[in-house]
Order: C-alpha cells, then sequence, then structure tokens
DNA sequence: ACAACTGTACTATTACGGATAGTACAGTTT
DNA sequence: AAACTGTACTATCCGTAATAGTACAGTTGT
C-alpha cells in the first residue's frame, strides 16, 4: 500500500510518483507487469483520479511506465535504469543545499554526518 | 550588492534573506552595523519593498537582525551563531534527500561525490 | 455483442503562497 | 520641519496543486 501524506508540503502527485518508482525497485510491481489502475489508486487512496493520472503521466515521461489505452499500464524494462537516471539528475540538489549549508557556517564534518546518517536509513518514507 | 533571481524558482523572500546572512558572515555588513533600509533594498534591487520586508521579517525572528524602529535594523552581536543554528535545522532537509536518492538507486558514492562538489565551491549564489 | 474495465481529455472551481501596488502611521535623525 | 526609519494594513494578480464532474475511445472477459 502507498502512503501519502497530505500536509507534508510536498505534492501528492510527487508523492505517488516516488511511491510507485520504490514499489517497482522494489519488485512489488514487477517489470512487464501492470500497475495499479488510474480509478482503482484513486479509491484506494482517496485521491482525485486526476492527481493519480498526473503522476501517470510523469511516470510515463519518465520512461518507468508505459501506457496501454484501454488495458493498463505496464512497467518497462530499463524502468530501474530510468529511476536512477531521473535521481541522478537531482544530484545538483544535493550540491546546491551543500554549498549553502557550507556558507552558512556549518562544518565539513556535520555536514557529511547527516548525508551518512541518510544514506544508512532504508526504511522510512523520505519526508520533507 | 546582492543578487536576485526572480526564475531560479526559489522564493525571492528567501534569497533575500540568506543573501543577507551571507553579506553578514562575510563582514560586509558588520556586528552592530546597520542593515540596508527597506525601502533603499526595494530601489536598488527593483523589488517590490513589501517582499524586503518580509524578509526582514524572518531575519529578525531568526535573531540575526534587530529592528530599531525609526532608526533601521542592526546586525545582533549573536548573528553569526543564529545563522548557523538556522541551517544545522536544513541538515534534516540534506539527510531526507539523501535518504530520497539511495532509495532511488544511487550508490552511495555518487551521493557523497556530489555532497563534496558542494562543499569545496566558495563562490556561487547557490540556485536552486 | 455487451458490460466492465482501461487510459485520456476536457472544463470549472477552490485553495494557497508569492509578489506587487498603494496608503498610512508612529518613531528617529538632522 | 523635513527626511528618513520600521510597521501595518488592504487589495489585486499570478501560478501551482488539488478537486469535481463529464466525456470519449480502446481493451478485456463473458
Amino acid at each position: 500500500m502507498l502512503l501519502i501524506d497530505k500536509f507534508s508540503g510536498k505534492p501528492v502527485y510527487e508523492q505517488i510518483v516516488e511511491g510507485i518508482e520504490r514499489h517497482i525497485l522494489l519488485g512489488v510491481y514487477p517489470v512487464g507487469g501492470a500497475v495499479p489502475s488510474v480509478r482503482e489508486l484513486s479509491a484506494s487512496l482517496g485521491i482525485n483520479p486526476n492527481t493519480i493520472q498526473k503522476s501517470y503521466v510523469e511516470l510515463t515521461r519518465r520512461g518507468v511506465i508505459c501506457p496501454s489505452p484501454g488495458s493498463g499500464c505496464y512497467v518497462t524494462p530499463y524502468a530501474a535504469e530510468k529511476i536512477r537516471e531521473c535521481a541522478r539528475e537531482r544530484l545538483k540538489e544535493l550540491e546546491a543545499l551543500s554549498a549553502e549549508l557550507i556558507l552558512s557556517g556549518l562544518d565539513e564534518e556535520e555536514i557529511l554526518e547527516a548525508v551518512r546518517r541518510g544514506i544508512s536509513q532504508r526504511s522510512g518514507q523520505g519526508g520533507n
């Protein structure tokens, strides 16, 4: 089951994108298999179909899923690779944030410490 | 001079807060000295006074500056310390982002690499 | 063929945050 | 008194996120 926090500040449609990507990486939605339908996810999460749809459009744009109108959305063979590529682009954010904190007077070590802390936590939904 | 990028995605009032904090840390605005007035900054940056005001309210809340109505806003003696405290709270973001990227399949090493890259860049405005 | 599903495409509305515009008031400085 | 200072309003505009409702075309299973 996907966990959505409407008050996390992070847009719901983004949480759905990331949630589904993780489910794919974990094998919950295997390659070649179908992802829940828009209406099904909408019903089970209690979230508007349009919001789910927006997430699926993004996942399609990323090449993670491939829609087959009338049939469903299927996990592409290179999904894991696409997810990694997409994450790699976010390394810029990490770099920028690190630079900001250094300029604010933080020590190199407390920064690296926080990062190591984040790296070694395999659970949690990764809030903001 | 403060650099503002209206199209960076980061709110202007936040950029002003961070810009002033950095100027303080660099000694451009020394402890006990005055920070530019709301109207002066508004004029020199071409930004609405209300937006500047919002930044100053935040800097005051952080204990970085102390307003003296009729006179100006002055850099507090413990400004640098307050700025560091504030940055330390943002370590949570860094931790969360690191955790997210790990869950997306990135290697520990490429993450640490990006952080080290950010740490060792003393210039730039640190965009987003 | 039919019913029940699938993705997709609209339009309209609400809510919120960020930014702008303009005005006003009280305190300080010179 | 004039010119500055911070502060407090109200009103408006814009973009994004989310919701609501409807509709259409393709696929599946009986």
